[in-house]
DNA sequence: CCACCTGCTGTTTTT
DNA sequence: CAGCAGGTGG
């Protein structure tokens, strides 16, 4: 197979495919054919006669793993190898499964996921007798955020309580304590947590020689993509994998790190030719993917950066439509504008070409519900994933005590699906079969019969040693009425998920192996990418990847960005980053949905919400306006203009002087004290005005509110 | 002593 | 709507 390297790269992707050996680092902007140039330069590298078997792939993400590793397989015109590459986390397991006998670990090793790891931890809580009776105490999910957050960015919990937590600093010392248990029942049970992974093949490769040796030599060049979501034990890792050699190929774009909620550290990216002296630099800034229009205000988005990031992205796609800025009356109009958008799109181009944004997984859960009505096919990445449903956890965990014995998360869990059985007692029996107390093993098997049952079985499954398939269709079996009792009303739904896990199993000889990797590499959902189907996805979980058509929703403060991050300038930074993310995934239409209101859940009503901070930024000319009518169409919405009183007319957000440049005697002259209206609020008065652009207002059925003055007409 | 029920709270992103 | 704490009844 002869590949046209002139034809089909420009001469900076050339240079990086060319590139002889030794590190390179490839600053790659949105859009500007990363993927190409990795997949490309791998073709290279096996046409100048490199073993595929010697090129390892890794990135941070699966989804972006997938996608290379699938475009890979389509330039090279086969499969990759397995093992060619994954996640940083699957290629650790990989690693460490094969050299587990010089781990000191005999029975084995379990992978916990979020889940497991918060179960575990509320163990050592409740061992630790802490937080008894204190409702204030933290709640284990933020412990582990807390934990995990330490061990990623490598300070202690004092420091990253100090950094962003201060109000649980009065827990320091317990949380300290509950950290170390925590670790000890991981080594007790034979059980890693995701950040184990890491440190656990970091701690192999710095001290087993032989192992590092291994490694070198099997893996000649190693390429990484998205550098610049690595965190300090992953380049620690890549440097030494590399070795003296050091042929790696980084590569990232410092402008889209949207991970440092997790360690991820961009100085890695900057740091690289430090880190490997004589690196070659090459950059890629011409963009193949969006119009010009849309880079026009996925530049502005940058710009407005308090760290200036040196890009300018250009394109030869110069016609287009400019994004569209959608101001919709709620969240609930907006996800049935939204819906209506995707129908009209639909006509002219196919649903996968087609993807809705977002920031959290559960703000597509209207659009979910009037999409399910309508019949249109949707897949969604990011939020809940398919081995997280409370039944495939179910069965996961027998199959995990089948396979590891001491598995304590595993215990509780299928032990607590027994009547009458509840977390003290599951404890205690996890405990005398892991300690081995027949005795008291004896008398819970009497007073439980059910769970002498569930004993007899998983004891001749282990024996049995059969493939997973068939020792997940005999755990079925046994869960059966377990499912039926728990779910009473949706079980006939998720006796589907069981079928598909028993499908993927079906694909597995070796149980561990297949149990890692459900927990480390998605399933592939049964609607795999290529099918007709909308997507659905976090901004997180979309990066990487490109739509013809990208919608954007709930833009709006507390959304994007989530309110937390408001507090903070480096949080700002990163929703500005993630945003850029979301708009740069736009090939030919982008639109921007900004509803003017919430609804809140446990107020049962709507709250009026304020555009995000970023959309203020956007001069008038980078988007088109547009605004939903009450009958529930889409109007072309003149910025400013449709103010009814031009003295009374705020300026609008987007010709708005920048904050700062414009002295406070400049500021707009304020709206007439008296009386006004709001879409949602109704009637009310105006009884101050607060600079520059807000007004303090009563109104006669909801109080004192402060609101922007854009969304106030005056009588 | 412990499982189960009831009522309150507060919602990010990934491996 | 889940996750969690505190009360209750077995």
């Amino acid at each position: 197979m002869a590949i046209d390297y002139e034809r089909d790269l420009n001469p900076a992707q050339a240079e990086a495919v060319r590139h002889a050996g030794g590190p390179l680092l490839v600053i790659a902007g949105a859009g500007s054919g990363k993927t190409r140039t990795i997949v490309y330069r791998l073709a290279h590298l096996v046409s100048l006669g490199a073993d595929p078997d010697s090129i390892l792939l890794l990135t941070f993400t699966r989804k972006a793993s997938q996608e290379m590793l699938r475009r890979a397989g389509l330039i090279l015109g086969h499969d990759l190898p397995a093992g060619s590459g994954g996640t940083f986390h699957s290629f650790a397991y990989r690693t460490l499964k094969r050299h587990s006998s010089r781990l000191g670990r005999p029975g084995g090793f379990t992978i916990m996921d979020r889940a497991d790891a918060a179960d575990l931890l509320a163990e050592a809580k409740e061992r630790l007798k802490l937080g008894k009776g204190d409702k204030s105490f933290p709640k284990r999910a933020t412990i582990l955020e807390l934990v995990s957050k330490a061990r990623n960015k490598e300070v202690s919990l004092a420091t990253v309580l100090q950094a962003e937590s201060f109000h649980l600093l009065p827990y320091a010392q317990d949380l300290e304590r509950m950290s170390e248990y925590y670790a000890r029942l991981k080594a007790d049970h034979g059980l890693y947590d995701y950040d184990d992974l890491l440190f656990e093949l970091e701690k192999l490769l710095a001290r087993d020689e032989a192992a590092r040796e291994e490694i070198r030599r099997r893996y000649v060049h190693l390429m990484v993509d998205e550098y610049q979501d690595t965190n300090l034990v992953q380049a620690r890792l890549v440097k030494l994998m590399a070795g003296e050699r050091g042929n790696v190929m980084a590569v990232g774009d410092d402008a889209q790190s949207i991970y440092a909620f997790r360690g991820a550290n961009v100085t890695n990216i900057l740091r690289f030719p430090q880190d490997f002296p004589g690196a070659a630099i090459v950059r890629l800034e011409q963009n193949y993917r969006s119009t010009q229009p849309i880079l026009d205000l996925t530049n502005a988005i940058l710009a407005g950066a308090a760290v200036k990031f040196d890009k300018h992205l250009f394109t030869t796609r110069e016609n287009g439509e400019k994004p569209a800025l959608v101001l919709c009356h709620s969240d609930a109009s907006q996800a049935r504008l939204v819906v209506d958008k995707v129908r009209e799109l639909s006509r002219k181009y196919l649903l996968h070409e087609i993807a809705v944004l977002f920031r959290a997984g559960y703000q597509a859960f209207q659009l979910e519900v009037l999409l399910n009505k309508a019949g249109i096919r949707y897949q969604k990445f990011g939020g809940i994933k398919f081995t997280e449903a409370a039944h495939i956890k179910d069965v996961l965990c027998y199959l995990r005590l089948v396979a590891n014995a001491t598995d304590l998360p595993a215990w509780q869990r299928s032990l607590t699906h027994i009547p009458g059985v509840g977390p003290k007692t599951a404890s205690g029996v996890a405990q005398a079969v892991i300690t081995g107390e027949a005795a008291k093993l004896a008398k819970y098997r009497e007073r439980f019969p059910a769970l002498a049952e569930l004993l007899v079985l998983l004891d001749a499954l282990r024996r049995r040693a059969d493939p997973p398939a068939r020792t997940l269709a005999a755990l079925l079996d046994y869960y059966q009425p377990v499912l039926v009792s728990a779910y009473p009303d949706d079980w006939p739904r998720r006796q589907q998920g069981l079928e598909e896990l028993s499908a993927l199993a079906g694909q597995y000889r070796d149980l561990e192996l297949f149990l890692a990797d459900v927990s480390l590499e998605t399933p592939e959902d049964e609607a795999a990418g290529q099918e007709d189907i909308l997507v659905l996805s976090t901004v997180h979980s979309a990066k990487g990847l490109e739509w013809p058509c990208v919608l954007l929703i709930d833009l709006v403060e507390e959304r994007f960005p989530v309110r937390r991050s408001l507090a903070s300038a480096e949080d700002m930074e990163e929703e500005r980053r993630l945003l850029y993310v979301a708009a740069t995934r736009a090939k030919d239409r982008l639109l921007l949905y900004v509803p003017e209101a919430l609804f809140i859940r446990h107020q049962q009503r709507h709250e009026p919400a304020r555009p995000s901070p970023f959309v203020l930024e956007w001069a008038p000319e980078l988007v088109s306006r547009w605004r939903e009518t009450y009958s529930g169409g889409v109007v072309p919405a003149e910025p400013a203009r449709t103010e009814p009183a031009p003295t009374l007319a705020l300026s609008s957000p987007a010709t708005r002087p920048e904050a700062g440049t414009a002295a406070p005697a400049e500021a707009p002259a304020p709206k007439k004290l008296g009386r006004c209206t709001h879409k949602i609020f109704g009637e009310g008065k105006i009884v101050a005005f607060i600079p520059p652009d807000k007004y303090r207002v009563n109104f006669q059925n909801f109080g004192l509110k402060v609101i922007v003055g854009q969304y106030l007409s005056m009588e």
